[in-house]
Order: C-alpha cells, then sequence, then structure tokens
DNA sequence: GTAATTTATTAACCTGGGTGAACGAACCGG
DNA sequence: CCGGTTCGTTCACCCAGGTTAATAAATTAC
C-alpha cells in the first residue's frame, strides 16, 4: 500500500477500500540518482510521477540553448510535463532530480482507468488540476508584478528549506536572473 | 438555448438534450459597456462567464498601483478568476472589458450543479481546467525563455485580430515593457 | 589530504529598457 | 469643425541587470 500517495489523494475525494487497492496496483515506484532525468525536453511524458522521497526541477530551454528553471517538487507533490503527457506529444520542459528520488509512477492509461473506475476519479482528475493552476497563476502573476529582489524573497519565503539544498544557479534561474545578479541582490539584502 | 455555450461543452463532453435543457437554464446573459469590469481586484468571483460577444483583458495590480495586463479573452471563451471563484476569496485579479461585451454567468452552485448532475460533467471541469492551464504554462515557458521582441511578435501571431482592437499600453505590459519600450521594438520590427 | 572541478562572488564594462518630458496624431464631445 | 483629451512616438538621461573574465570558495575525486 502506498500510503503517502492514498492519503495525499485523500485530501481531495473519498476513497473506500477497494479503491485504495486499485490505486496502489497501478503505482510502481522508480528510484533516480542525483541529476537523472525523470523527463528530458522532447520526448513523450508516458506516466505521472508521485515524488515519494526527493527534489525536483522543472525546466524549459531557449532557443540559445540556455535552461530557464521554472518551478522545483518535492515530496508528496504530483509530477508530470502536463503539455506532453494530455496530448501524447513532445514536451517543451524537463524535468530533472536534484536529489536522489523516488518516485512512484502511474502510466496514462492506468490515469484513465482511475479517472473512469474510482467513483471521484473525474472529481480528483478535476480539483488536482485546480490546484496546480492555481500555483501557476500566482508564479504568472509574481513574475509580471515583482521585481527579482522581491521575488528572490518569495522564494526563501516559500521554500525556506530549500535554499541550501539547491544550486544558486538554479535558484537565479526561477527568479529570472543570472548568477552574478542574485549575488548582487543577495549582498544588497544583507546589508 | 445558449447554442455557443452548449457546443463549445460539447467540444469537451456529451451531452443529452435534457442536459442542454439544464445547462440553458443556469446561464443568464449580462451585457456591459467598454471599460465595465467583469470583476474588480478585491472582490470575490461568484460566477464564472463565457463569453458571446466582447472582448476581456486580465490584469493584477503592483504594488505602486501600476496594472499588469495578464492575459485577453475573447468570443466563445470562459472567464473567471479562478483563484477567487475557487475558494471564494478576494480576487488578486481584475477582469475588464476592452469593449462592449455580452457575456453568460453560472453561479458557482450551479457550477456544481452542472458538475454533479451532468453525466459527465466532472469531467467537464477537468477538461476544461487542463485546457486553461495548458495555456497558462505555455505562457509562463514565453515569459521565462522569450525576449519582449519575441514575446510581442507571439502576440502578433497569437492574436492577428486583437492589434487593431487593444491599445498599445495594454500590449506592452502584456508583452511586459513599457509602452516607450514597445515603441522602440515596433520601430526595429518595421526597419 | 591534496588536486581537480564546480560553484559563488566580485569587478569593469555594456546594453536594453525605464523615466520624464515634449511633441504629434488620433479620437471625442459639443 | 474646433478644442480637449487621450494615446503613441521620440528624445535624453539613468540604471538594473547582462556579459566576460578573474578570483575565491566549496565540492568532489582520487
Amino acid at each position: 500500500m502506498h500510503v503517502n500517495l492514498i492519503s495525499t489523494i485523500e485530501h481531495f475525494i473519498h476513497l473506500d477500500d477497494t479503491e485504495k487497492e486499485f490505486i496502489s496496483s497501478i503505482a510502481f515506484s522508480k528510484t533516480y540518482q542525483k541529476d537523472d532525468y525523470f523527463l528530458r525536453p522532447g520526448q513523450v511524458c508516458r506516466e505521472v510521477g508521485f515524488i515519494q522521497k526527493g527534489l525536483i526541477r522543472y525546466y524549459t530551454v531557449k532557443d540559445n540553448g540556455e535552461e530557464m528553471t521554472l518551478h522545483f517538487g518535492k515530496e508528496n507533490e504530483f509530477t508530470s510535463s502536463y503539455q506532453s503527457f494530455l496530448n501524447h506529444s513532445a514536451s517543451k520542459r524537463g524535468i530533472q532530480c536534484l536529489e536522489a528520488s523516488e518516485i512512484l509512477v502511474i502510466s496514462y492509461d492506468n490515469l484513465q482507468r482511475l479517472y473512469e473506475e474510482v467513483k471521484e476519479g473525474q472529481k480528483f482528475g478535476r480539483l488536482i488540476c485546480e490546484f496546480i493552476y492555481l500555483q501557476t497563476q500566482n508564479q504568472l502573476d509574481s513574475i509580471y508584478a515583482d521585481n527579482p529582489e522581491k521575488r528572490y524573497l518569495n522564494f526563501v519565503n516559500d521554500y525556506p528549506d530549500l535554499q541550501q539544498r539547491i544550486p544558486q544557479y538554479y535558484i537565479s534561474s526561477y527568479v529570472g536572473v543570472k548568477p552574478p545578479s542574485l549575488s548582487r541582490i543577495r549582498k544588497r539584502l544583507s546589508l
């Protein structure tokens, strides 16, 4: 029984015992080393993940090859390239493990079975999508409305633990500036 | 019968005649003048809208009072402040009509009834959320990866008709620069 | 424990967009 | 049709962040 996965789903919908068994039966554990890829840009994302242990980053690649880190994912969060997963298309984004990670995966077809066969499956799909959509909206609002200094403070505030675990150049990319600029911001803030 | 609304929903799920009647019965038309607000920041968004006619902009307000235009909405699209609508909280975003508009509105409670009473209601909720989530992801990727010039070209490409209908300062805000800078970009591009 | 590599900081210079203001054009309202 | 407002462009100047490169600090490898 994948208790973390089950109880996370139960934050959204009610599950009976058969349904819990079913969900546990379609989720398989995969392990990743630091810097391994859960998904490379260009691949098709054929499974949704649930992070049991570890830390990941989502990134997109600019025309000049530079990687922009968009977001971080941690324990008890779902992960996938929605864009790729939903239409079986080549993923624009990549997903990389920043630490050794353990990720439960559910295939596309099994997720559709979950939506169909679990009583509140469709509702779960809606609620989880609403949830992550709101996160993305917040991030979009922030990048429009906040300057880099504020965004760095937001980051430190939102992810107090991550600051120690993540190389600075991923943070600077997330904030939307280059490493020298993040250094300047940090210097300004410490004075 | 609100045929545009019904057929838009039918792009996502199947509806029988009773369900079409039901949906038509819970949607009410409201008319707005140019510059009227569908929702002001701080208000709670208690209904989801379906734009029958018109053009709207979504914006967020910076600490200094400056409005940042995040997105535009047009005919046959749904509209709401999800963040406000979903948790009945004060909306961070505002929604304003850029042209005289006609918007069908469905109250929160009636939308929940739609989700529960229409056979594929929950699925519709999931699919529509997935759809707009992908849009938002694309925009986030773009603002991270593209420079203002590219974003302006994207805008012109994505919304060829809107360029004529929207004041330049809303476009510049959407692109993420100030009006003088958009002028410079336009000048560069025309040379 | 030391060398090699990677990462963070700092410095000097450059640049694209911000700012404030002036000007011109387009758009209204009467 | 005219006077007023609003909107887009342009100019001069400024500045935050980019760039390149050097250095220092921290990791990693052996």
